[in-house]
DNA sequence: TTTGAAAAGTGTGAAATAGACACTTATAAA
DNA sequence: TTTATAAGTGTCTATTTCACACTTTTCAAA
């Protein structure tokens, strides 16, 4: 029936986070060596349980603030796996959702207690249950995301140079690009800031340092500007 | 805690679809009229809650077979809705599909006991819960998938014209498309066939019928072809 | 039978965007 | 002062997008 409340059918349902971080060289990924059965000792995607008082929202932020420590991290919900034996001990639904956060300004926020680890997407550990999957599938979310939005901002420190921003797009995106024509686009953008201060640390010449503008980018969405990468 | 399953914090899954369909002029949804409670007599999208034994995926099939009768319909999953109240009967978590179906060829199969009828996207009335936001969404979905994977045929009869065609997508994407560049632009992607057949209900001329080709499609695709529109 | 009405069908040129490509500059360290 | 290293910068070509209007076909009405 369609309008039945059915006690029998309730299911437990999961958020599992892929937490994104950029090292100004490869794009990464947070994962936790479980010390908890089942599974106990694999590699796995951090996750919680959603709980009456929350909505999905609220419980990935709960599950990211719990293994990181911060509040305020970008978070888009993208995919719900339900494979009947995707956790062969009880059914569980799973609601993904993908976080962006920025390594370096953050690295010593991580809680000691769940043996978290960086690693470089292509160099991960085979995963538990399907996580795997969520993996792909959120990279996919993110490379789409990213070339139509500006969140890739959020995986850079405030200030950033434009090498950088080159590697995080080549790395997302898992391609070459053109610095010349990189940088043109982005110019043609006109939502960064370059500041006065050099990056002395990559060269002896120095590198500007920019920042990403969200006032103008607001008032130029406003006014019908679409960002496009 | 992350490792504990907790049988209180199960909850009802329910599964909701947009169901849209073309008549050759716009896009539309098929909504039917409740006749339980809660909301009885409040028009709503179709949606059953996940049983068991089964994934979403089957669920979201079963639910949308039980309306309509039809089995193969084009169904993806774009979101999961959680507001606590969202249903203000009981908490449930709503996972939410779009279906494609063609009215034209299927229109007898609805089951009749729903009272489901089809409407604009822009004069539908207003739905229960956050139904309304769940259409908004997957309309949203459905431009962006429409335009880089050809799904649109799904709405379309397995003949059509290029004037439905351009009609589909200036519904989906609410634009209006130049005649000449929109044929150029299709044929370009040369994936139809053209048939000797005409379509004599819409002018004296008459207008060629097409078909989509699936096989050169696939092929293409396998050869690295990307659709766009 | 001729004429008119209505939609189908068809191509070109201009503008904008994407993409390839290499040399000069600034600076710190040797 | 020399050298090594990454930063910074512009032009030309190819491709894609966009604007735009007349001819054809056929049925129905005069």
């Amino acid at each position: 029936m369609l309008n039945n409340y059915n006690e029998k059918d309730k299911v437990l349902l999961a958020v599992d986070c892929i937490i994104f971080g950029f090292d100004n060289d490869r794009l990464k990924i947070l994962l936790i060596k479980r010390d908890f059965e089942p599974e106990k000792g694999k590699w796995s995607l951090i996750g919680g349980f959603l709980k009456q008082e929350e909505n999905l929202d609220d419980a990935a932020s709960r599950v990211l603030k719990h293994l990181t420590g911060l509040d305020d991290v970008y978070l888009e919900q993208f995919y719900t796996f339900s494979e009947i034996d995707r956790d062969p001990q009880e059914r569980t639904i799973s609601v993904s959702y993908y976080a962006l956060i920025n390594i370096e300004d953050h690295n010593n926020e991580l809680n000691e207690q769940f043996s978290a680890q960086w690693f470089s997407i292509d160099k991960a550990p085979k995963l538990i249950f399907d996580h795997d999957q969520m993996v792909k599938h959120a990279i996919r979310r993110l490379r789409y995301r990213a070339s139509t939005k500006p969140i890739g901002f959020e995986l850079l420190p405030e200030k950033f140079t434009m090498k950088q921003l080159q590697n995080l797009y080549e790395s997302i995106l898992d391609t070459k690009l053109d610095k010349r024509n990189f940088i043109s686009k982005i110019n043609s953008l006109d939502v960064l800031i370059r500041l006065d201060e050099k990056d002395m640390e990559s060269s002896r010449k120095g590198s500007y340092l920019h920042k990403f503008d969200k006032e103008k980018y607001d008032q130029k969405v406003s006014e019908g500007f679409t960002f496009k990468i």
